[in-house]
RNA sequence: GGGCGAUUAACUCAGUGGCAGAGUGCUACCUUCACACGGUAGAAGUCAGAGGUUCAAAUCCUCUAUCGCCCA
């Protein structure tokens, strides 16, 4: 005899997830073997910054390829999914600065040394809260591979790219204008800027041309810049200033003359058609500079304050305080012709939101066109597919018209660009190894002070992760990797470089498929953040409704492509669903077989032969939905199958069978819902996990258990007919029942027509139509007629009629007959205006017509009967 | 300005040319021996609008409106 365990009454999840998920990890369940001879599946997971905190978005991220990966776990594949961390280094920037100056200290005070110190100190200490965060997700990932982007291989693979790219010509160093945030103090790269439109103004000043009366009236939406200018520009066309080519104007303020000059990028319809250069301070100044060869006046220094440059008057000024002041002088002095509103995009920082300051510095570089090249044709040739496939063209739209990468960031925290200056010649060295002195005059050597962007580092995490550059056995089974899933925010910043990196480092792509998630908003659509006040916190979610349903949840939404509208509602909703599925297990142990049958298909009863063929279609579903990751359509399928099938129908039909002992009934009912485990193991993996243990005969965990494979021979048309037809008839007398208000302790006797066929069918399965439908006695007859005091009704083409000992009010039915006649009557119309149609009948599919015409005729049978039994209720 | 997407039940969303669906919510009844985190039944739709293609359109095409997002 084998053991039962039973189950508690209410599902409680906080135990059961707090021991699978440290018995997984201590079974070491989520380690890949690098030495199996199974074919691979592997991923990489999108490193979280080591300052973040779990949020919606990262359950999202890491549930969806969950389900993926311990699906292909189960089917047998040797299974890699590697986690880690990225240094983030701005953002850790940021805290540990924050850190000092609560101390009163400061970066500058302290020194690079000693920030480098508590920046690491930190991270040992708060670096694992989100690690341990994503634990609790019960994500199947293998942590005895986790990485850090700043570990010592890790920092090895960056040193050896930035060499060999500088080597290559593809990294050079150049003074240009870049995008410099004044608070965070680093510059970033094109991407890292977004535009806002903001209400601005646009400020129209008078430069004096000396020698006459008149003056050139510029426009600006950046007065203060102007004490930077160094030209006024025209377009070469516009009539209203040739009179002014060659000559030059007074800059005011300043007291400068500065040239008039032509070129054909000036807007003409802009403002009054003549434009201020500023070549040090704005993107467009700056290329007419470089062709026109304008001096570069640097009037606004890093952090945003005016300099030594911009006057006596003006130094030190914060770059808003002194257009203020600009403004106010120049109206002063009578320059300032008139102020207009104006609506325009500008940049702010993506971590701060700080407006962003163009600034002429010198700064390293990625040459990015001839990585570009090979990686858009990576994803052209199909050899990366996007999925949604949509968002291919937003990549190809992106790589088209890359810019090259500016990579330095005037940051501590992060990889030091390994070039090496001489103090005496001024010769650029970049070496894996500290040089200690120039190699061509012998003289001191200093290491450039910046860091690498973050992002240049995770470009590498596909390969270096692995090990890489070391040809290592990892590297050899799961590189490239399958599938890689993220957010669309950043096919830019990451998968994309990702692509150039991998295609150029391990002459290949790191991945076959991208998984394009959308965004988790909040009900009503807007996204999450902390000034909206609108989180759903994850691990808030877990602690209420469990992760189950949590996971759960995210999967039944993620529509591709698609953004998500995240409510508590539907979690409660899935809650109950693990519930469901508990109190059916419940139900299932407590009847379960001494010991297990051989089932014989031959004798197997019609719901036994229902539910295997029922099972065989979910399962195959299954596979399509997950292998098309339209993960919500896998999360209905399931649901359906357990909750309306499993649960309704088939354990409520059983009943009188289990009653009666019947041991093969009672083995498909254990082995249906062993399969209905299995299955829904990658969606809910710790409730599952914790029934399948209550089960008899199984073995360590879930997880190494098998995908059931649909077994086609059991695939039963004529079961699932029969059952259709035992459905309607409880239906029916269900439905006949509510709309007369026949209370439930009133019993029925059922009449159902069609004589010895429906008997044959109904027969044997008498004790659950009472059971289900409340009937006390019943009886075959070809037809109702001559039976007096029956409601009738209809299931499929079948008459019944149910015969209630009390008086009824006959009203009710008639309103319910007379209802379901007027359906009846309009879809007889419809379907006749189709087959009276004559061109339907010569040009639709034969099959279409048919299927018509059965329609048509089930629908005329259907009308006759209610007109009759409408007739005999008078 | 360029691009992408959305508009289907009260809400959130499925639905790639052939009977308009699901979950939640709502209404009524039910503490029936797995489950009230439950059961049964029911109501609920101008598939954004206008044209077109087709025997047949929520679905394909064109235009319009509204709302998002990305890039300039």
């Amino acid at each position: 005899m084998r053991e039962k365990k039973l189950l508690e009454k209410v599902y409680d999840p906080r135990p059961v997830e707090a021991r699978w998920g440290k018995f997984w990890l201590e079974e070491k369940l989520f380690v890949a073997d690098a030495n199996s001879t199974n074919p691979k599946f592997s991923m990489v997971l999108p490193p979280p910054n080591v300052t973040g905190v779990l949020h919606m978005g990262h359950a999202l991220c890491f549930t969806l390829p969950d389900v993926i990966v311990r699906w292909k776990k189960m089917q047998g594949y040797n299974t890699m999914w590697l986690p880690g961390t990225d240094h983030a280094s701005i953002a850790v920037h940021n805290v540990i600065e924050q850190y000092l100056a609560e101390k009163g200290l400061s970066r500058e005070k302290v020194g690079r040394e000693e920030f480098l110190r508590v920046a690491w100190e930190w991270k040992k200490k708060y670096g694992g809260v989100i690690t341990e965060q994503l634990k609790r997700l019960g994500c199947s990932l293998d942590w005895s591979r986790e990485r850090f982007t700043m570990d010592e291989g890790f920092s090895r693979a960056v040193k050896y790219v930035f060499v060999s790219l500088y080597r290559e010509g593809l990294i050079y160093r150049d003074y240009y204008l870049v995008n410099r945030c004044p608070r965070c103090q680093t510059v970033l790269s094109d991407i890292e800027i977004e535009h806002k439109e903001i209400q601005g103004k646009l400020w129209y000043i008078k430069y004096p041309v000396p020698g006459t009366d008149e003056s050139i009236v510029v426009a600006t939406t950046r007065p203060e810049t102007m004490l930077g200018d160094t030209a006024v520009a025209v377009h070469p066309d516009d009539e209203r200033y040739f009179k002014y080519h060659g000559k030059k104007v007074l800059l005011p303020l300043q007291n400068r003359l500065i040239p008039i000059i032509t070129d054909e990028r000036v807007e003409k319809d802009f403002g009054t058609g003549a434009v201020k250069v500023t070549p040090a301070h704005d993107p467009v100044d700056f290329e007419l500079g470089r062709k026109h060869k304008l001096e570069q006046v640097i009037v606004i220094d890093g952090q945003g304050r005016m300099t030594e440059a911009a006057g006596e008057e003006f130094k030190g000024l914060d770059r808003f305080a002194c257009r203020a002041k600009v403004v106010e002088k120049l109206k002063e002095l009578g320059y300032l012709v008139k102020v207009e509103d104006y609506t325009h995009a500008v940049g702010h920082c993506y971590r701060c939101k700080t407006i962003i300051e163009p600034h002429l510095s010198w700064q390293w570089f990625v040459k990015i066109e001839p990585l570009a090249r090979e990686a858009i044709r990576a994803v052209e040739e199909k050899r990366i597919v996007f999925i949604p496939e949509n968002w291919t063209k937003t990549y190809f739209e992106w790589m088209y018209k890359i810019h090259d990468w500016c990579i330095s960031r005037q940051l501590w925290w992060g990889h030091r660009i390994p070039a090496y200056y001489c103090q005496n010649c001024g010769h650029i060295m970049v070496e894996m190894e500290d040089p200690a002195t120039c190699e061509k005059c012998g003289g001191p050597v200093v290491q450039d002070e910046d860091v690498l962007d973050t992002w240049f580092s995770s470009a590498l995490w596909p390969f270096a992760t692995l090990g890489w550059p070391e040809e290592t056995q990892d590297l050899k089974v799961f590189y490239p990797t399958d599938l890689l899933a993220t957010g669309f925010d950043i096919i830019f910043f990451w998968v994309a470089r990702m692509i150039m990196m991998g295609l150029k480092f391990m002459k290949d792509i790191p991945f076959r498929e991208v998984f394009i998630n959308g965004l988790v908003r909040d009900m009503k659509k807007r996204k999450m953040s902390k000034s909206e006040g609108n989180i759903i916190d994850p691990l808030e979610m877990i602690e209420k409704y469990g992760t189950d349903a949590l996971r759960f949840t995210l999967i039944s939404l993620a529509v591709p492509g698609m953004d998500i509208a995240l409510s508590e509602e539907r979690m409660a909703g899935y809650r109950a669903f693990a519930n469901k599925i508990w109190n059916a297990s419940r139900f299932v142990l407590m009847n379960l077989a001494e010991e297990k049958a051989a089932t014989d298909p031959a004798s197997l009863t019609l719901p036994n032969r229902w539910i295997r063929s029922r099972l065989t279609r979910t399962i195959k579903q299954l596979d399509k939905s997950l292998q098309e990751y339209k993960f919500y359509e896998a999360a209905e399928t399931i649901y359906h199958f357990i909750w309306h099938e499993f649960c309704d129908w088939y354990i409520e039909f059983i009943k009188p069978e289990l009653k009666a002992g019947n041991l093969q009934t009672q083995t498909v009912m254990e082995e249906t819902l062993e399969t209905i485990l299995r299955l829904l193991h990658p969606f809910m993996p710790f409730i599952t996990e914790e029934i399948w243990h209550h089960l008899p005969e199984t073995g360590r965990s879930l997880l190494e258990a098998r995908w059931p494979e649909a077994r086609l021979e059991w695939i039963d048309e004529e079961a699932e007919a029969a059952m259709k037809f035992l459905q309607e008839i409880i239906s029916e007398v269900r439905t006949i029942r509510a709309e007369n208000k026949i209370p439930v302790s009133e019993k029925v006797d059922l009449w159902i027509t069609g004589g010895q066929k429906s008997q044959q069918l109904v027969g044997p399965y008498e004790g659950a139509i009472q059971l289900l439908a409340r009937v006390s006695n019943i009886v075959y007859s070809q037809d109702l007629a001559g039976e007096k005091n029956l409601l009738k009704g209809v299931a499929g083409t079948t008459e019944i009629g149910i015969k209630v000992a009390v008086a009824l009010d006959l009203s009710q039915e008639k309103e319910r007959l007379e209802k379901e006649l007027a359906r009846v009557l309009e879809d007889i119309k419809k379907v006749e205006a189709r087959i009276n149609n004559p061109a339907f009948l010569e040009k639709a599919p034969a099959a279409v017509v048919e299927e018509h015409r059965q329609r048509l005729a089930e629908l005329q049978l259907k009308k006759e009967k209610l007109k009759k039994n409408l007739a005999d209720l008078k």
